[in-house]
DNA sequence: CTGAAAGCGCTTACAG
DNA sequence: CTGAAAGCGCTTACAG
């Protein structure tokens, strides 16, 4: 493999000066750049990451951890994974993709090896043990998700109780007067997931406030209990002329669900979710529905992480970051 | 930060000591030994892993690449993701997650910058432009998918030929005569989409010698366009009695499509299609199918680079592993 | 059982 | 406009 050393003699200049040639960040001759650059192209030379990385302290990396819940429903999360992905590499960095079971060993690992320039954290939980050991690392944090704590990281997220209003507004202007929620499966819920409780609050706060009837149920991760539920929480409130469904893994078996009981959409029953665009086209779903933005989230965590990267201290104090929620109408209700 | 340097003078003893003690290389007296954890624990030191690397030759991370094609359908991917990061981990190894559009210039960024051991392909194609620059590379290089030249890498796939011989058999001993295979859209196979054609050469040739009649079309990878393609070919072939299905997209949508045309399951046609467990259930799918095994796929590329990696040269000749497949009775077929 | 020193491949003040 | 040298934080022959 040819080092920076070899340049150098190959093209009869000292290695610093190979160095700045590749950095620009002093002139150089033209005829010395030529040199070195033609010695770049023969031995087909590609600076050491690692090497600059223990010079310079920048590994140009940045970590991604996932985590990978029973209870959650996989086909969402690849979405922000992509997200992430590409803005970092759009910024200039590679992304380490950290999937450990043991997600606060896996942050501690990471950052105090020095491995990364700073972590997005991805699934972030209301007590996310994760967290403490993020804030207590050199490096900076970003995370997609609301914490109970939002001290001293960058938190990004989908305005979920904002969200909750708005299709709650959006049904009491079509005049229902009873609706039903189904919201994330209960595990969800004890493990701290807080964008559960935060729509379903915000809903049931919202609808009482218009004098509307909300029943709320838990949503089921698993087949066959998904169809099961659905069709007893429906059995159970027939006077409902509205569903709204929280919860990724209902919403993907509904369609099937409502046709085998011949409910027509919307004419007997209006429904209304909370998906991403790319989510509703692979399970070819027809809801109104309010978008979650997975592609924007990841980008913005990467784009703050990255500014705190380049610039810590100077990037201002910590920002905490819930994206207005939009509903796409699809004719979904009535 | 702490160094190596830091714990050696808490200890009282040299860097080089210190290392040994890390690495258990060389025996320390337990006295020193103790010195030592002492003063690693007071200082919360963690070796730097880029010196470690820099040092070693070893980076101890495998880049993982993977595409993210338009007509591909994304589900199906975060398994195979998810077994090499976990199959990764297991063996002690970082997984750098690279999605370049460029995948070519990927793999020789992240090869010749050093930054990997060792190189997994996901999603390769016949013709792979990514394979090239793998065999160039000084890494050893794995994939899931089998291109055209297997020449220099190891290679894992499922035996899509078999694949679909089991699956024509398997009809064939019930007793159907006329059969429809949907395959994957078009643009697949125009890309190099070797699965593709494996399989339906495989079926076309199977159903021949057997003396059925097999009716093959390319299925479309986006909604609307999904729906419209399946009752169109359900029309056009009234008397087939089996549907055979190697397309995610389609497959994830044919519950509905089924029961909206009124089609029972096996009563009115036999269905067998070709995905994993996994995705089976995230779509709530009862379909007799084979099982793609993403997961033992990602683990067994890893397994066989790691050991290239222990031990370049000795590890043997470059392997072509097609996994035998499995038809998983759903009683989707009568 | 332990230490001093070279080396991994870069970057960047310091000097001229 | 360019070079010699120190330093980033480790590992590992070489010596004792």
């Amino acid at each position: 493999m040819a080092t920076i050393e070899d340049v150098a003699r190959v093209a009869g200049v000292s290695r610093s000066t190979v160095s700045y040639a590749l950095s620009g960040k002093r002139s150089i001759s033209r005829a010395t750049q030529d040199r070195i650059e033609a010695a770049i192209a023969d031995l087909g030379f590609t600076v050491n990451a690692g090497a600059r990385a223990l010079a310079t302290s920048q590994t140009m990396s940045i970590a991604l951890l996932s985590q990978f819940h029973q209870d959650e429903f996989a086909p969402a999360m690849l979405q922000y994974i992509r997200s992430v992905s590409d803005a970092a590499r759009e910024l200039g960095y590679d992304v380490l993709f950290v999937t450990d079971t043991d997600g606060a060993a896996a942050v501690k690992r990471i950052t105090s090896s020095n491995m990364v320039d700073g972590v997005v954290l991805l699934d972030v939980t209301h007590a996310d043990p994760r967290l403490g050991l993020l804030r207590a690392a050199r490096q900076p944090g970003a995370t997609v998700g609301l914490p109970g704590d939002v001290e001293g990281l960058d938190i990004f997220d989908l305005d979920f109780a904002e969200s909750a209003r708005l299709i709650i507004d959006h049904l009491y202007g079509l005049g229902h007067k009873e609706v039903v929620l189904i919201s994330p499966p209960e595990h969800v819920f004890e493990r701290g997931g807080a964008y559960g409780w935060r729509f379903r609050d915000a809903a049931v706060e919202r609808a009482g406030g218009y004098g509307m009837r909300i029943h709320t149920y838990y949503g089921e991760s698993q087949q066959p209990a998904i169809g099961t539920n659905i069709n007893s929480i429906l059995d159970a409130r027939p006077t409902a002329t509205a569903l709204v469904v929280h919860n990724d893994a209902t919403i993907a078996a509904l369609p099937l669900v409502l046709m085998a009981r011949g409910v027509k959409v919307p004419e007997d029953l209006s429904v209304v979710s909370l998906y991403s665009t790319d989510f509703g086209r692979i399970f070819s779903l027809p809801y109104t529905a309010v978008e979650s933005s997975p592609d924007v989230l990841g980008r913005l965590a990467v784009e703050q992480l990255v500014r705190r990267i380049n610039d810590p201290g100077h990037a201002g104090p910590a920002v905490v970051h819930l994206i207005a929620p939009e509903l796409r109408d699809r004719g979904s209700t009535a």
